[in-house]
DNA sequence: TTATAAATGTTATATTATTACATAGTGTTA
DNA sequence: TAACACTATGTAATAATATAACATTTATAA
């Protein structure tokens, strides 16, 4: 029998899913150092520890990488099973950050091909801008 | 009379014309650490004095920022004024990257709206994949 | 159970980026 | 020109982000 891949994806081992219930949880993108001082209460006392953890849980799709920040929000696109398309917008003010999932968007960008007519197997685009609350 | 805007554009000061150069020859991203060894010979000794023309070039939109690689290339689409709008692909084998300059491309983002109908004054997009070469 | 892979713990270090403050150049305008 | 504001530079120190290397433990599968 045994665990299937999909049953697998859920299962995280012991740091893991310490660092995953942390950023879970967070309202903002989190830093792996301000990670790291949040769950030394819970015995992940190094970095390394850390960025193992995030480094699977972005592979699992769990979470991502906001890259222009180097920080890391949980992923709440049920579909996300890999680190394949992300999109997100990132309030300049208020550094507020909302994952976009939009099927025409998505469409678009997993279609999209360059001018030697290749496609891409994956992308990472951040828009920025106001966010509502700082717009007004 | 004094210098128009445009005009000032394309003054670059001295620390600001020696990154440059070694930029925009160079085939592929450079590194901060990279570029500072590199000018140390020109007088540029220090960290600072990279990073704040680094901003400065970016400010220009006359160099980007790959932010997934923390690198710089020269900016080739003679239409770029600003940081606003860019798009890259990435070859994830030979780390090639490419600035995308397509028109759909480009106007679909820049007129993309999100589910509260917001629009977004800048964007980053990079591309994953496997470049020409590293496919065969 | 034994081999294998995945995850952990730990120390040290590498890489990327900024703060802070002093000085010098450049353009503007009174 | 003198005074001012603004931009850029020089320099030392340090902060923030990330990885290497190696020993050990835990989980999984044959």
């Amino acid at each position: 029998m045994g665990i299937s891949k999909i049953d697998k994806m859920h299962n995280l081992s012991k740091n893991q899913q310490i660092i995953f219930d942390l950023i879970d949880k967070s309202p903002e993108p989190l830093k792996a150092y301000t990670i790291l001082y949040n769950v030394q209460k819970r015995g992940i006392k190094a970095p390394p520890q850390v960025y193992r953890a995030l480094d699977k849980l972005v592979e699992m799709g769990k979470i991502h990488k906001i890259e222009s920040r180097n920080a890391f929000i949980a992923c709440h696109n049920s579909s996300c099973q890999v680190d394949k398309a992300t999109a997100f917008s990132i309030c300049e003010v208020c550094e507020k950050v909302t994952e976009i999932s939009s099927t025409g968007l998505s469409k678009y960008l997993a279609n999209f091909k360059d001018k030697d007519g290749m496609k891409y197997n994956k992308y990472n685009l951040e828009f920025f801008g106001l966010c509502k609350k700082c717009r007004t």
